[in-house]
DNA sequence: ATGCCCTAGTTAATCGATTTACTAAAGGAT
DNA sequence: ATCCTTTAGTAAATCGATTAACTAGGGCAT
């Protein structure tokens, strides 16, 4: 990392003035009016309805001019309200939490709220510390993405792909049981019958109600998942080296199969390089389900097929419901659980089971 | 979107206990001593010397136990520090954006400071409202990534990849002259002498020093880069969706050549497909170039040759940088721009010109 | 016995807003 | 002339901490 020294020539791009800041008390007494008046006129107040029309001009050309900002400390001190809200996440550049957070923003700057993110790293200290530190920063409540809970939830919380029901916490879920229906009765249907499977890591919210419906998906269609065409991932790296090295051990197993259903996009796009690496053609020899559907997904050689997680819409949920819930317009039913749609989006890594394969 | 509701079973996970908040004052009387003996105490402040150890004892216990929490917002408002930072980014889901803010979380989160992120998405009256809003807020200082500053800095601010010059302002830029000379020089060591471009769109802050380091660098080996084989990307979708629409109208135009040096990693991703489209294997007839090296990169098909950006690096060299300037220690010697290095990740996306191509 | 210092705290001001309760002056009704 | 109302504001309390300035009481030296 070097560095240079400004060379004095600047661009002065289009600019807004924008002083130090003044407080309500001294552009009170520039004005020779008292702080009450202004903050009265300068929130709009009912009761500023006494204040002559002259004077409220007075005020907003003044605060105009000397760029009076409040503070928000000082104000959301005194009003008992901080308009924040807390959102945990395990990290953020694991494509997952980015899209689920781009729906939790759109939805609370709509409604003037900002938040502040907090990633915990699947790191049970931090899962613990961190909703206490956000509760003292006073965030009005919590939305977790793909996060245990593990602490009492003094706060309404939301949790999006959170399955343990506590009081308190509503769960914003993909419907699992229809995606799987839809992907093995997709490969089901191509013909496949030795299915094989990622399962998602330990610490992964959506590990085990996933694979419980693949499961269930599976057997009702007559096939029973062969527990040596199952690996699960390992480490919590955001790369598709994680779907890579379970694929390259699933292969070194020798065990035969026709498809395999990756945990989530990323995962498939590692599988497929370690299939190929093994001369296996996807989907000729093997066909490859994604889930999740990320922007990379539909450019992909082969173009995944995947099941897609309204992910930017579980988000936006999430934020509206907690939003509702602080406006207190939820009173009382507050619902333990809001489930999406899952669609399967076809494209070319699955293709029906051919015969000159196994 | 359907609901259901609780079925009040719980799983109780391991939780810690934490009643409602409760304030100094409250705890003070509990104790039968002053507000002011108790903050002594508990932030272990020297002029607390004078308090009897079996009194710190008594006021410690008690603050677990009714388990105090210091509010933040009184604290901030009194001592004049929130400890938090605003950043700007065009988008999370953008990849770029998410990989640097988990640089700048890593740093910021050593330091105990948290941060508020705000959403602009290139429009001009977020460009100049966010800024604002974050400064009623509160924040110390104001990072932000790949966004034109359109505001007055009355903060510290540092920009990732800014190259305007302004006061108070720090730049981390990447030295995009070696990144040209590593791709260009890559480039015509295979080779390649027609060699197109994607150039990024017009809102990136990269888009024109990329552009004029590539432009130089081939010159410097004596090639010029043909006007018609550059096509500037359209639309702010983070898809390589853009990249493949511009390498379309590329292709469609019907100009010959051997190499694409695309703007980033998603976009020539999206360039592969077009190209496949078109018949044209990659490398064997046109060689693809991506620029930033994201995690995707390694896994496509083919895998990607590319210029790599250590984005973390810049984020977290950003949040020190800013963390420095806060603390008083860069007293005056505030350097306006830190340039990091680029490295090329040569993989399978580019190869030797052929001569049976054109 | 007087002054001084030390111990163990407390009182009150402050940060910058909001909000309840109040008031001084003018105008109108009786 | 007196009372009431309206107008146009102001004073002071408050949110929950931190902190500068102070004090009551005991011990010690001279």
């Amino acid at each position: 990392m070097s560095r240079q020294p400004s060379d004095k020539k600047k661009k002065k791009a289009t600019v807004q003035k924008d002083g130090d800041p003044i407080s309500l008390k001294a552009l009170a007494e520039h004005l020779g009016l008292s702080p009450t008046t202004l903050s009265l006129v300068l929130n709009e107040s009912p009761k500023a309805s006494s204040i002559r029309a002259d004077t409220k001009k007075r005020i907003f050309k003044a605060a105009r001019e000397m760029n009076y900002r409040p503070n928000y400390l000082a104000r959301s001190l005194r009003v008992q309200k901080t308009n924040t809200i807390g959102v945990l996440v395990p990290e953020l550049s694991d494509g997952y939490s980015a899209m689920v957070l781009n729906g939790v923003e759109a939805e609370l700057s709509k409604a003037e709220y900002f938040y502040l993110t907090a990633s915990h790293l699947h790191r049970e200290d931090l899962l613990e510390k961190l909703p206490r530190v956000l509760a003292e920063r006073q965030v009005e409540g919590i939305i977790a993405v793909d996060t245990p809970i593990r602490f009492e939830p003094s706060l309404p919380v939301v949790n999006v792909s959170g399955h343990d029901e506590i009081d308190g916490v509503t769960n914003v879920v993909l419907n699992h049981q229809h995606a799987a229906e839809l992907g093995i009765g997709h490969l089901y249907n191509l013909g496949h019958r030795k299915i094989a499977a990622l399962k998602g890591q330990e610490f992964s919210s959506d590990t085990i109600v996933r694979w419980e419906t693949i499961l269930e998906a599976s057997r009702k269609r007559g096939i029973e998942i062969d527990a040596k065409l199952v690996v699960q991932l390992q480490g919590d790296s955001p790369s598709p080296e994680v779907g890579y090295s379970a694929t390259k051990s699933l292969l070194a197993a020798g065990e035969k199969f026709t498809a395999l259903f990756a945990f989530n996009d990323i995962s498939a796009i590692g599988a497929i390089r370690a299939l190929e690496e093994m001369g296996l053609r996807v989907p000729i020899d093997v066909s490859v389900l994604g889930f999740d559907d990320i922007y990379a997904a539909a450019f992909h050689n082969p173009a995944l097929t995947t099941i897609r997680q309204p992910l930017f819409e579980m988000g936006s949920i999430a934020a509206k419901t907690l939003l509702n819930r602080l406006s207190g317009e939820a009173n009382g039913d507050i619902a333990s659980i809001l489930s999406v749609e899952p669609t399967i989006i076809v494209r070319q890594s699955t293709a029906r089971v051919s015969n000159n394969g196994n």
